[in-house]
DNA sequence: TTATTATTTAATAGTATTATTAATCGGATG
DNA sequence: CATCCGATTAATAATACTATTAAATAATAA
């Protein structure tokens, strides 16, 4: 027996209906077609999560969090200047991007076509800013105030991040697609753009 | 007769289906629901434009050439210095942005579920850089040769441009949601981030 | 008015989808 | 071996959707 074949069913069900929700989206994937792709009967999909909705939810919830809770992953910058822990943090957003780069465009686009699901983030995320936040404002006004960055809030700051970020990984299928990109050209862009919002950040920090 | 009332079926149907599209993309409205908002059979709207697919095109494939040919409405800007041309370009791709707001999130998900309708993109796109993008370029190098702006290729500039420009749009449903933002609120961060944009950017610039 | 054409509807074929149910299969346990 | 139980399937109910057709209605022209 093949290695890869002695998951259980239902993890396999879990990671095809992961693979295809990323790739065409909620309402394009049928249950009909996951289990096509599992090589199971379509009955199966139901017996183990009863409903397509919960089988979405089985596998986004916690992806989700982990999306809005990257942040909290940035400790142990220790002591390091502001600007050289922005580049950090910048670089570990976007690495999780890459890591995960479907996910913006089909978290924007359920989200923002069924907004009940969002109340469930808003819970997880409110935690968030407070502590975080607060403690990485002090820096940032620091540096301002040290003449090393020029004036700017910090909320700016973190929307522009996210903002460029994000954009490249939900503007790559159609990119690719226009500039017809091969795996490796595209693997270039998108190093490149990680060093170019950096840069791009960083320059426009200068005082 | 109520003045709106006068307008044709046919036209009454492309608006429903447009907005309808809009809000929740094409796998999401059916026929038979642009129908009935519209308050007719819904074999009329296949009357009209025998299948959903090509009510769609009909209603998009103007638009999205629209969207991608902005580009060329940068004309009569005249002996502006290139700072503030790229001001002016920056602005009116985010008004015209703000006049479509959800016009991105479309594209980005249609044309990445549906690499097809991409190829009548393509024609129309490639036609655009070579005249604008040498022109543009040539008072880009002038202006870092004058040590005005930083080495920076314009190719650069414009995806971080479109990226910033391009992601608040897309992101908006989901923040509004997740901050409960009301209309006014909205319209003020998305005025905001106007400025914000073009200071990030041509900040970035600075040599 | 009558004939002709355009618009609109009702009915329905055909298909796909989600979900449920009952039956079967195969392995574990006594 | 018998039986028990989880895993799996076949069959199907229920629903929704696209598209087509034929009939009805309204508008227009002759």
């Amino acid at each position: 027996m093949d290695i890869k074949t002695e998951q259980s069913t239902e993890k396999i069900i879990l990671e095809v209906a992961e693979r295809l929700f990323l790739e065409k989206g909620f309402a394009m994937t049928s249950t009909t077609e996951i289990a096509k792709e599992v090589g199971c009967n379509q009955a199966l999909v139901h017996y183990y999560f009863r409903t397509k909705d919960n089988l979405f939810n089985t596998i986004f919830e916690q992806k989700f969090k982990d999306f809005f809770q990257w942040i909290f992953e940035i400790k142990s910058t220790g002591e390091l200047e502001f600007l050289d822990k922005l580049k950090l943090i910048i670089e570990s957003h976007f690495d999780l991007l890459m890591n995960n780069p479907k996910m913006p465009a089909l978290i924007l686009n359920e989200l923002s076509r069924k907004p009940e699901q969002i109340s469930m983030l808003k819970d997880k995320l409110e935690a968030i800013p407070v502590k975080l936040f607060s403690e990485l404002n002090a820096e940032l006004q620091t540096a301002i105030a040290q003449g090393k960055v020029r004036k700017i809030d910090l909320i700016d700051l973190i929307v522009s991040m996210i903002t460029m970020n994000v954009a490249i990984f939900v503007m790559m299928p159609v990119v690719e697609n226009i500039l017809s990109l091969d795996e490796s050209k595209k693997k270039f862009m998108i190093q490149h753009r990680r060093a170019e919002n950096v840069d791009f950040i960083l320059k426009s920090l200068r005082p």
